[in-house]
DNA sequence: TAAATACAAAACAAAGTGTTTGATAACATA
DNA sequence: TATGTTATCAAACACTTTGTTTTGTATTTA
């Protein structure tokens, strides 16, 4: 990929991260992105067709991240036997949402949030239902995953805005805790 | 209250519900509100200041009926002894949901639905504590109140969207299923 | 070096916002 | 019923934002 447009995206990738920090996605303007960006107009719309496309851009780029390594696509994961490796590899996504916590924490916020989140959850519902079978909840198997999914992914913004104090293995520790049955 | 301004104040509010069952809020503009509710541009703005404000508006509605009956406000409600009666007023709570499942879905989808689970989660955050006393996870207490919070939160927001054969009493079954500890 | 491509700057129409005006109709009260 | 008040509408407005197009320049690639 030409350098120029590397540099043109991740430039806009910047300003609009930036400006995430302050202000909610529904109050940023295209015009703000490119004065802070320092991009012209045109560049831009070569760029991304409209700012929700930048927006799924920036999710997409993240999650190819998070998800790089192929999370509960491998041997035996049945949840009572192997719940700890099932631990290990939560603790592992996390540490990847770390890393990019700068950019989360504009994402996860007000009127963005919930664009982030719906992509974070299309994503766990792939990786989950091979976890929960060993669960054994007495209620409808998509209530479950859906029950499992919400749980982990708004555990992720309750840690990212405004409980950073935990390690990623805490954060896990604690989602398994409230998940894991006793009986 | 005059009857014009409750008679424009209704007609937006239609308006706007039945412009939420066909886009999202984002997507959703003023003037189409206007010309939905056939009402005067002038008199838009003399009811609402701006179209978040009519979001706003039509949240606090709906939770001025839901939270009507004061919810955790009374006598023993220790989660242990009285998780009956935890659950007998998440059922009355959902029936509540229920009346307004017209209105409900058009807010829980796409953009509105971070705001409307936003003060959703505002009015449990009072609630809840006082039921999730008696559960005693080993995990922080906020922790707990988020994850409490947000799942039933989430599990209305999945009944109403896309699984409403169950019935108000089933979904508070499921929901305490999943947060009943059974040690 | 030559062709292709990405860029910036500027101008543009179209759409949306929020306010103001003056006239009309509905309301409350005496 | 008569009178003053208030909500409404239509129209016009200055303004902002959007997305496109054009032209000239700089960078990359072959």
């Amino acid at each position: 990929m030409d350098r120029r447009q590397q540099k043109t995206r991740q430039a806009i990738f910047n300003a609009f991260s930036t400006l995430l920090e302050r202000k909610s996605f529904g109050n940023i303007t295209v015009q703000e992105i490119i004065d802070e960006a320092n991009v012209g107009r045109s560049t831009f719309y070569a760029h991304f067709e409209t700012k929700d496309s930048l927006l799924k851009a920036m999710c997409t780029d993240i999650f190819q991240h998070v998800f790089s390594d192929d999370l509960g696509k491998e041997g035996n994961h049945d949840f009572s036997h192997a719940g700890h490796d099932f631990e290990k590899e939560l603790t592992h996504i996390l540490y990847h949402l770390q890393d990019n916590r700068k950019n989360l924490k504009g994402l996860l916020s007000c009127d963005s949030g919930e664009i982030f989140m719906g992509y974070f959850k299309e994503y766990l519902e792939q990786a989950f239902p091979i976890f929960i079978n060993g669960l054994h909840y007495n209620v409808p198997a998509d209530y479950v995953l859906n029950h499992v999914v919400c749980s982990f992914s708004e555990t992720v913004r309750w840690w990212i805005t405004g409980h950073e104090q935990y390690t990623p293995e805490q954060i896990a520790g604690f989602f398994m805790e409230c998940i894991r049955r006793q009986g």
